[in-house]
DNA sequence: CGCCTGGTTGACTATGTTCAACCCTCGTGG
DNA sequence: CCACGAGGGTTGAACATAGTCAACCAGGCG
């Protein structure tokens, strides 16, 4: 993990290109570094107290919580734009870890500053309610899936929100060809499911022509029957609205 | 549902009781009343788009979210302090539904007003970012428990929960000993179980003297031991710090 | 009185887990 | 250059956990 500095968006979802010149010597004053991070590696940990909170800017992760025996459940993925450790500013600790699925650049911002940045900067402060309201949105889809759908419309669902939070996040061009740097494993504990059982469902829906899965990379075939699959009729719509 | 007026904190968690005449004083420029709305009812619909965003002022709620099929899922459970109808104020509308389990009063805010909020009074901005972290942390739970616990394991953690939200909420004075206003098929749909097995594992868990429900009254009669059944390790310790 | 809601219980079934292989690829060291 | 081992993926068979179906009970309200 090295740290230097660049240009650091703290709302880069949706507006890494809209970022005006006032903007980004806005964020100089308040970014204190740039961190990087290694594949595979955790980039905050489960129950931590850590002075700093992250913007991703680019690379993906997974948001992990673990029960005492070691049962692991992926609460989230992380994608470009999105804020990492933000809890524990806001609130004492962590209450899930964050773990690089690839290699990472994030912006660092201290603690300190964030009361700072809420007094100077509305719409800064705007901004993160903004992220923290999609984030939770997002929670609630997964839980969704982990209360009350069956195996094959998780995975199916699940499958479809990492196209569309790729996309949204420009970590891809398009949510139906993919880069997919994520194992079975991690899309398992995402679902809720058992790796043999996730690894069931995919040959399922691999079979029916609904998606491929190979080389790093997921395509969707057949988007609509894939969002049948999931019982999904959600229409991504035009979600956000970060306002100024 | 009628609309009237009177104290309406915007972060009543854990400050009802600390608000200063200062605070009243700006709170009554935001609110625009007081809604009342009887158990069984709906509160905000998934899918709505609505001007307003509430606090609760006493009573209890359920968040829900529905499959096409009808298939319903509990996301959270909503106590006095929390907020409700945010998302639809910052995305374009609710993800989620509510549906009061018990009478409940409600503070009414404008949807237009908040950025006029933001602006004036970045310790509320800071509050609100603060009870939305909060929820984040929340829905992590229930996503841990959905996707990793079994089912005994999810009933005894969401009991646990629930009690100790509603001390924190001042809903109840003590976790112990709470006032219970929920169905079977509500802990159900939370723990993402089917009534007839949530209520075996209730069954079992009364057996083994941890628990006692009855007269719209939960008791817990061995903490330790409950936790032990819940796979939990977490103190609830000091977890907010509303800065300010 | 009779219905309706919510809770309780048993028997059967099904969905998903566990266990145990086996395969392939890639990186490393002899 | 090949052998080896580790990580990830694939597959079948046995098993267990949780779901479904169906019935019954108790209290409250019209």
């Amino acid at each position: 993990m090295s740290i230097r500095c660049a240009k650091c968006p703290l709302r880069a979802r949706k507006a890494f290109k809209s970022l005006s010149d006032e903007d980004l010597a806005f964020m100089e004053r308040f970014k204190t570094g740039e961190l990087h991070v290694e594949a595979g590696t955790p980039v905050v940990i489960e129950g931590a107290k850590s002075p700093h909170f992250h913007t991703v800017l680019s690379g993906a992760a997974l948001r992990t919580k673990l029960l005492a025996d070691g049962r692991r459940q992926v609460v989230n993925f992380v994608f470009p734009g999105d804020l990492v450790g933000l809890q524990s500013s806001l609130l004492t600790e962590m209450a899930h870890g964050v773990e690089a699925v690839t290699d990472m650049r994030l912006c660092v911002f201290s603690r300190e500053r964030l009361w700072e940045l809420f007094r100077s900067s509305p719409a800064r402060a705007y901004d993160l309610i903004w992220l923290a309201a999609t984030e939770e949105r997002s929670l609630g889809e997964m839980l969704l899936s982990a209360g009350r759908r069956d195996a094959r419309e998780r995975v199916a669902a699940l499958l479809l929100y990492l196209g569309r939070r790729a996309e949204e996040s420009a970590f891809s061009d398009t949510r139906l060809e993919t880069p997919f740097p994520f194992r079975q494993q991690d899309l398992a504990d995402a679902a809720g499911l058992s790796l043999v059982h996730t690894n069931k469902m995919l040959q399922s829906l691999r079979a029916a022509r609904l998606i491929r899965i190979a080389d790093g990379t997921m395509t969707i075939l057949d988007e609509t029957r894939l969002k049948e699959a999931a019982m999904t009729d959600e229409e991504p719509g035009e979600q956000g609205r970060p306002l100024l």
